[in-house]
DNA sequence: CGCGAGCTTGACGTTGTTCAACTAGAGTGG
DNA sequence: CCACTCTAGTTGAACAACGTCAAGCTCGCG
């Protein structure tokens, strides 16, 4: 029950909330952002941003759930979840390279506010608290990959799970017991491990009373004992 | 001998230079810099900035190789090296937690500017160009750290290697001769696996006239056959 | 009712870690 | 100048964790 207030602290987040930068704008600042964005609706599945792809907007989910991943060759990295109010795209800021360097697809139907660059540039030029809320989100964004970076690298399968569950119970879904709308791949994927493990695993924890799993209702019955998992690693 | 102009493109890139930022300064700007910062001289081994500390200042290494790794428990993982023109602490700027929130160690002497995090915030404030810099600066080192990411996770021990004794070849000594300040536990620690798999996996590599590796001397004989090896995994 | 995607289970193989032993070289003190 | 010691490097063997493969299962939907 400790959903909104004090949050279970995982290390390896894999979402963050947040967005206040907007309330540093001034009113007219406000409009011109108004004025160069548009609102965009994706299915389930299908793709949001993709990498290496010319990019003129940076993203802004306002509802739904998005992927964010890094691709190479035939293998993918999952960056972090895109939750409501995540910024997409922020690293393509840089003048040099206005392309996406990772992609993001939609975990289920998602609307977007792609805002754009320029407008989103000259913000940052012209007022310096816009600027600072957008270098505190590049922090935390950073922060937080350092989190995942570590519980990826340094966990095995166990940790990586519960660390999940965990993640999702307390950052996405806010609450111990939710429907998920991933498949078993998919949290693989997340996790950092094959599907088949993380089916062995999730069997392992609901025989340890860790958690129940019914299809895809998943509800955490001992928070406290994934924890503990997860500082062991 | 593609040592300045165009390196081999390894993903694991392990550090970055830069700071260009100061560049967009003025006059006026720089000498308030000027008098809110001091130099420090670190010895080979000694911390730089320890995790979970304040922080009044960010860093900039002026000369030497720092190692800059996130710490948790008895474990540690490796970010990135810092090299001269790299800064370190950006994610402190944020008003809410200025706690340094990965440590940062000398792998040789190194000499480090401290620089004051309220003057760093204020030129923020009333400099978009230098802002913008800024925000250029947290881009790609998280562009840099999805690589080292995904090289750390999704390849094994032939492939980190490979990018690694790649990335130290050409962005961090600039030369396919160098000789190595680390140790092989150090190296270890780097690429993400054992002493002992570092030491066979070079072994191998010298066997298959990649390499020589003459105690802390190494030379890349053969970068696109590490290349090579560095994308099948 | 049958098909197919997702889920589950067991067997097996591989990778890479761990442990333990041994070597080499550098620094130290008698 | 020679033991002594300590660290770094190296090697081999055993083991554990996971991924892969193959097969069967289940459930929703046409």
């Amino acid at each position: 029950m400790q959903a909104e207030d004090e949050p279970i602290k995982t290390s390896c987040t894999v979402a963050h909330q947040h967005c206040k930068c907007f309330d540093f704008l001034t009113d007219e600042q406000r409009a011109l952002i108004e004025k160069n964005r548009v609102t965009v609706e994706f299915k389930k599945g299908e793709i949001i941003a993709k990498q290496g792809s010319f990019t003129s907007y940076v993203l802004m989910v306002c509802e739904g759930l998005a992927k964010v991943y890094f691709e190479d060759k035939d293998d993918t990295l999952i960056l972090r979840i895109a939750a409501p109010g995540s910024l997409i795209g922020l690293t393509s800021l840089t003048k040099s390279s206005n392309v996406f360097h990772y992609s993001a697809s939609a975990y289920v139907d998602t609307t977007v506010k792609l805002i754009d660059i320029n407008t989103f540039r000259q913000l940052i030029g012209e007022n310096g608290l816009f600027a600072a809320a957008i270098i505190d989100i590049l922090g935390e964004n950073s922060i937080q990959k350092n989190e995942r970076f570590y519980c990826l690298t340094h966990r095995q399968s166990y940790g990586k799970l519960a660390d999940l569950l965990l993640c999702l119970a307390g950052n996405i879904f806010r609450t111990q017991k939710f429907v998920l709308p991933l498949t078993r791949k998919e949290l693989a994927e997340l996790a950092g491990m094959s599907t088949e493990s993380v089916i062995r695993t999730m069997k392992k924890f609901q025989d340890d009373k860790l958690i129940t799993s019914n299809g895809k209702t998943i509800e955490i019955i001992n928070p406290e004992g994934l924890l503990k998992i997860c500082e062991l690693g």
